[in-house]
RNA sequence: GCGAUCGUAGCUCAGCUGGUAGAGCCCUCGGUUGUGAUCCGAGUGGUCGCGGGUUCAAGUCCCGUCGGUCGCCCCA
């Protein structure tokens, strides 16, 4: 062994994040939290493993592709067969897809899943933008044919599972694909996927830009924009008349969504017809959600939609759902940067039981027993080092009462509050906070 | 993958037009005997991302490379 050991110099990953107790102490409550309020509207907790056939995840064939994270063995079998190649998921519906495919006949239906677990995608990091981060989503899945109500309960479950959180204001932005869709078609669009992916872009580029745009690169007439660009900065739906059968669908949708939601607070829920999440596998509602509070951040953190056909790669059924993701670790990051998260303390201890010498630790680990048999967090200290110290231990983990077993026979025990300072006699089993 | 910007102690940073490194925080010990936060003192800690070049001399200039951050693409 040579005398100076290789030190490799820890660094974080880049969008990999990790917290600190003080803010994982955070994370845990809100992941509680919006648990509770999953469960609260009967939404069954499922989890699926963190990594798929490559083929299951590709599937749906978009170019999904560039961003999954591969899984092989170091030193892989040369003549391991490459159709099961895993890959860690990039989101929580593929896998859903194929799980509901494949325990199709043990399930009832309308199933109703949450899962909240991370997931992983090979992307640059951004503010607000992971490789690795939690998803928390809730969907429902029903047999050829789901209810449209369906997708204002979605909406109105995140909704309560944000409000939950106190992370300020959030505003759920509703719109359904038909609408534009339908209007696209009735223009004689036959390509809506760049025109769609612009149409995102609205509030971000401004309107003059999106017309420029559409019109010198998309190729569409002004007539053409004109029209689209009306229709998606229409805030009321009853002006919109409807060019053709598709249109008329979507706003009868988006509209019962609406007055399904009228229970939220104004600020809540609004109808937004610029949403259309680019090409995704959606086919009617689609939401995305801003926090109102936090300008400076503008992307979503809780988006999804309905999806005529769910599973059609994976069985042979008609599979319709509509759910919708919590972008958790965003959310978390986000607000955390912005300084709207008071962290928690850096223990979870609320006594800490001194020790004062090795010929005491008998009494002082039976008293830290006898507070942890009624329910509390207990940490005996390690080493009867001077009481100084002991405190000063206390003090940096914000542990709020320090607990002196008697330093000699006869004595009482005391405890200290160490926010106000003030130290009583104490019994410790029957003490409480 | 493309563009911009940055890279000095564990952390946040200073180091002017080149002369072989500093502050604050953190950590450890101390300011005597069983009581924290404040204050004071001392100490540990860096091959200045890495490699090459210019120069008597480079953290400081030049080139390359790697990494971070931001923007684009895309998305939670």
């Amino acid at each position: 062994m040579s005398d100076k050991k290789k030190i490799y110099k820890p660094k974080p990953i880049s969008g990999f994040p990790e917290w600190l107790p003080e803010y994982r102490a955070v994370e845990q409550a809100w992941l509680d939290k919006i648990r509770a309020v999953f469960e609260s509207y009967g939404y069954a907790s499922i989890e699926t493993p963190s990594v798929e056939e490559l083929d299951v995840l590709t599937a749906k064939g978009e170019d999904v592709d560039k961003e999954i994270y591969v899984l092989e063995r170091l030193q892989a079998d040369p003549d391991e067969k490459k159709s099961a190649r895993l890959a860690l998921h990039f989101d929580q519906t593929v896998p859903l897809a194929r799980y509901v495919a494949q325990h199709f006949a043990e399930l009832t239906f309308p199933f109703k899943r949450y899962q909240m677990q991370k997931v992983w995608r090979g992307e640059r990091p951004q503010m607000g933008r992971m490789r690795e981060f939690y998803q928390c989503d809730i969907d429902v899945i029903n047999v050829d044919k789901l209810p449209i109500h369906f997708d204002a309960e979605v909406a109105a479950v995140v909704y309560e599972a944000l409000e939950s959180i106190d992370i300020g204001r959030v505003q759920l932005r509703i719109s359904n694909r038909k609408i534009l869709l339908g209007l696209m078609e009735a223009l004689g669009i036959e390509d809506p996927v760049p025109v769609t992916r612009f149409i995102d872009k609205l509030e971000k580029l401004g309107a003059k830009e999106i017309k420029h745009i559409l019109i010198g690169e998309v190729g569409l007439t002004p007539e053409q924009t004109d029209a689209i660009l009306d229709l998606a900065g229409q805030q009321d739906l009853s002006k919109i008349k409807p060019q053709n059968e598709m249109m008329a669908e979507g706003l009868e949708e988006l509209s019962f969504v609406m007055d399904q939601l009228k229970h939220l607070p104004v600020h809540g829920a609004r109808a937004d017809l610029s949403i259309v999440r680019g090409l995704d596998y959606y086919t009617g509602t689609v939401y995305e959600t801003q926090l109102l509070d936090v300008p400076e951040f503008t992307g979503s953190v809780c988006s999804g939609g309905r999806y005529d056909d769910l599973a059609g790669s994976y069985i042979n059924k008609h599979l319709p759902g509509v759910g919708i993701s919590i972008g958790f670790t965003r959310l978390f990051d986000v607000l955390r940067q912005a300084n709207k998260i008071q962290p928690g303390p850096k223990s979870p201890a609320q006594v800490l039981v001194v020790l004062p010498s090795e010929e005491r630790r008998t009494v002082a680990a039976e008293a830290a027993r006898n507070l942890r048999e009624r329910g509390m967090n207990v940490e005996l200290y390690h080493a009867p080092q001077k009481i100084g110290k002991q405190m000063g231990y206390a003090e940096k983990k914000s542990i709020p009462f320090v607990w002196f077993p008697p330093f000699e026979d006869g004595q009482d025990h005391e405890v200290k509050n160490m926010e106000n300072g003030e130290q009583t006699k104490a019994d410790p089993k029957s003490w409480s906070a």
